[in-house]
DNA sequence: TCTGGGGTCCTTAATCTA
DNA sequence: TCTGTAGATTAAGGACCC
């Protein structure tokens, strides 16, 4: 079963504010800033509003919408509450994101009854418990279940029973497919193939000439219903990152770098809380005109310091050969843990964790009162 | 026309090494 | 010692997802 929240940030926000029930909302950036939305409400996606299109645009289709910033804490705290429901449907949840989330119901028929009351039964203690709605998709492995899930939404229940897998592919167009992009979506076009129906007449062969060994055979077993159905804990995640987009493109060396401390120094933090060493440093840089590249370097030892973090970012950045050019966006990550450090999760906060998680309130405190600068400059003293 | 932030994974090319 | 090559590692970019 794949189970994948409506609107979920809209959702969370109408339901803790009623007024907002029934208007046209954005989240994401404030219109006459850089950003995109992040999600709106139904209402909202009557005036043509979806999710990475530029604010500027959802505000010239909907000068009227409530436009709102993120707020994170309380879209986990109500995605926890999803988890914790869920994990009285099946004793096997495997959240995949913050809105969504795989369960094995293999079994539970003879529990609960059909696969339709068990769906029904998962919405049901969705909305009692969290209070908002969600989609739902049940099928024989993974790819069915998501594709089934997204089928009918918003408030969706769609069951495809193994029999019914080609039924249910073949008209799909093949955009739904996981890693079909624009990009992919245009060459597949390119070579007439439109639909799941027109993708299974082409061998693996010719796919993968076409789109490389990985995604070419990743594209014919989805055309042909195949995809596992294992559902289980995924991987820690891979890497820790921060960046930012200036409202306008900055040239000033100075607030870059000290843009740059800041990120380092958030990227650190969050490592040493779970206590994750990285090897590589890795600095990304957007100029005038979306230009964008990347730069990395493998240090010697690995480190979760903010001044080596750092120093090595700025080391590429002054090695790029895009210094003095306007800078869009600035940003850092660290990546490849060392050996033995992947399970860093597992380990909760130590009192040295924990002083340093009181340092860090008090500094966002001073920093919300007295603005970023002067908080930089507080550290360096 | 305008394009956030945080990620993952794949491909390709250059370089190192056995 | 020289040469060619296969395979591993590193770096950069790109496509995609939520």
């Amino acid at each position: 079963m794949h189970l994948d929240m409506d609107a979920f940030f809209a959702s969370v926000e109408q339901r803790d504010k009623p007024e907002y029930l029934g208007k046209p909302l954005v989240v994401g950036a404030l219109p006459g800033r850089r950003g995109v939305v992040a999600t709106c409400s139904y209402e909202a996606r009557k005036y043509g509003i979806r999710s990475a299109m530029p604010i500027s645009e959802a505000y010239r289709r909907c000068p009227d919408a409530i436009y709102l910033r993120p707020d994170m804490d309380r879209y986990v705290a109500a995605s926890q509450e999803v988890m914790l429901a869920l994990d009285e449907i099946s004793p096997i949840v495997e959240p995949v994101s913050i809105d969504e989330a795989y369960l094995d119901i293999s079994g539970l028929e003879r529990l609960i009854g059909g696969l339709e009351e068990i769906g029904r039964l998962t919405k049901q203690k969705i909305r009692e418990k969290v209070g908002i709605i969600c989609s739902i998709g049940i099928g024989p492995n993974r790819l069915i279940a998501k594709l089934a899930s997204d089928y009918q939404k918003p408030d969706g229940l769609v069951v495809v029973r193994p029999e019914q897998v080609p039924d249910f592919l073949d008209p799909m167009s093949v955009s739904s497919l996981r890693g079909v992009g624009k990009k992919t979506e245009k060459h597949l076009w390119q070579l007439n193939i439109k639909t799941v129906a027109h993708l299974k007449q082409h061998s693996l062969e010719s796919l993968q000439g076409h789109f490389g060994n990985k995604s070419g055979q990743h594209l014919y077993d989805q055309a042909h219903g195949i995809a596992s159905n294992r559902v289980g804990s995924k991987a820690g995640r891979q890497s820790i990152s921060k960046e930012t987009t200036f409202n306008e493109d900055e040239t000033d060396q100075q607030r870059l770098r000290e843009r740059l401390r800041l990120q380092a120094s958030e990227v650190g933090y969050i490592a040493r809380r779970k206590g994750l060493k990285g090897r590589v440093v890795s600095l990304k840089i957007r100029l005038d005109g979306f230009e964008t590249h990347t730069r990395q370097s493998k240090i010697g030892v690995a480190s979760n310091a903010d001044g080596k973090i750092f120093s090595t970012a700025w080391e590429l950045y002054q090695a790029s050969g895009f210094v003095g050019r306007p800078v869009r966006l600035i940003g850092v990550g660290i990546s490849e843990w060392s050996e033995g450090e992947q399970m860093g999760d597992l380990f909760d906060s130590t009192d040295q964790r924990e002083r340093e998680d009181r340092l860090y309130a008090t500094l966002d405190e001073v920093s919300e009162k007295f603005g970023e600068g002067r908080l930089s400059r507080g550290l360096k003293k």
